[in-house]
DNA sequence: CTGGAACCGTACCGTACGGTACGCCTCTGC
DNA sequence: GCAGAGGCGTACCGTACGGTACGGTTCCAG
């Protein structure tokens, strides 16, 4: 319902994005405990202006989560020369980043927002989150692969196979896990190990694409 | 705050699980729809009854999670002779059985409904999913790939790493992606490429950790 | 100075839902 | 046959929250 706000050209003022900062930052603290009421009071505004400018709770919801995952980036990579020393380094940072984004409270809370409007057959934030999250990934990473392949780096029938194969070895079980609330898993926990895991998850993916010897 | 329910002892009567059932099928339905009237409507027992059996509202909802969640089943491996052959079979019939469970619509909504409590600091749910779904994975494959290293099939010096590596090649971007309600990945689309997928995955897998060469 | 637009704060309304109470029925044990 | 327990259906209560209305303040344009 609402609006259909088109964040994506839109821009927020100052005003507007200290309101769904404010928005989030409840998200963060207390899931879902998001109410206008709240958010109002938190950034020190009416509610008759919250549903002046998003319409309803939902638009309020989505202008937030558009307006965070917007804010992911990804890594750009400079296909004009590459070499195995450069293709390890840009898989390296593509898995760095993938890991460092996804294990973050913001990235948490978005997705177990989005989830949980997912299983209410509304799934907008759902595609918003894809489109800024695997599927970004996807965009950016299938070039680099194919150019990969093209300079003979890299062997593989199916870039699609590929890319996913990279998300699984990178991903692994850290995002279902951290969405569930392992406690085994704190945040700090994963993060000490980013850069071991990055490098395991990147010498796997070589090893079952790269076209010469491993490593 | 409920009962404590201890479903792993606990028998559900008939009655009982024939409640759990209608909540399970609304929570598939509806999402969140799953109301106490609504629940109590469709299962024809009262809300009185309801209360008297599970509590509270949560209580509810963690009894149906329980005892769903303990419905997921793992293949069992005979494990006195274990060559190439019959690891690779494992490896697939657990690929498999994680894959089908995952995509699965119960399977999809436990995961859901756990993440949406996991989003309330509460993480009982999340914490019976995770013990039924990636850690009942970790706690019968670990003993195989062990197996599987002592009798020279597989080499690996993290068991632990291992495991995650299956799960991830297994897993990829499935989960996440039918979590967030993905239009582009329905499930019988997902359930037709099932074995080849499997078989992917553990070709994979034994390229990066068997002792031989691959295949 | 004046009119109006934007917006804050608060009070208010309607509804949905968790939880309780109660009357009535059915089935079982004595 | 009868008492009591278990359970169904429904009415009811309290509250939380989405959404609206309105008075008061600030700021700007003319």
């Amino acid at each position: 319902m609402a609006l259909a706000i088109k964040v994506s050209e839109e821009t927020f003022t100052p005003r507007q994005q200290a309101v769904l900062t404010a928005a989030l930052d409840l998200l963060v603290e207390n899931g879902d405990g998001l109410t206008m009421t709240a958010v109002a009071r938190r950034a020190s505004c009416s509610k008759e202006t919250l549903y002046k400018w998003f319409g309803d709770r939902d638009g309020l919801l989505t202008a937030t989560v558009q307006w965070q995952a917007a804010k992911v980036r990804m890594p750009y990579v400079d296909r004009s020369h590459l070499n195995t020393k450069a293709l390890r380094a840009s898989l390296e940072q593509f898995a760095r980043d993938l890991l460092t984004t996804l294990i973050g409270e913001v990235s948490i809370t978005l997705n177990r927002t989005a989830i949980t409007h997912a299983a209410q057959e509304k799934d907008s934030l759902g595609n918003i989150v894809l489109e800024n999250g695997p599927m970004a990934v996807r965009r950016r990473l299938k070039p680099i692969l194919e150019a990969a392949r093209d300079a003979r780096l890299l062997r593989f029938s199916s870039s699609e196979e590929a890319y996913r194969t990279f998300f699984g070895l990178v991903v692994r079980d850290v995002q279902i896990r951290l969405l569930l609330g392992d406690k085994g898993l704190t945040q700090s926990n994963v993060e000490s190990n980013i850069e071991a895991d990055v490098k395991i998850a990147t010498d796997q993916f070589l090893a079952l694409y790269g076209a010469k010897a491993n490593t």
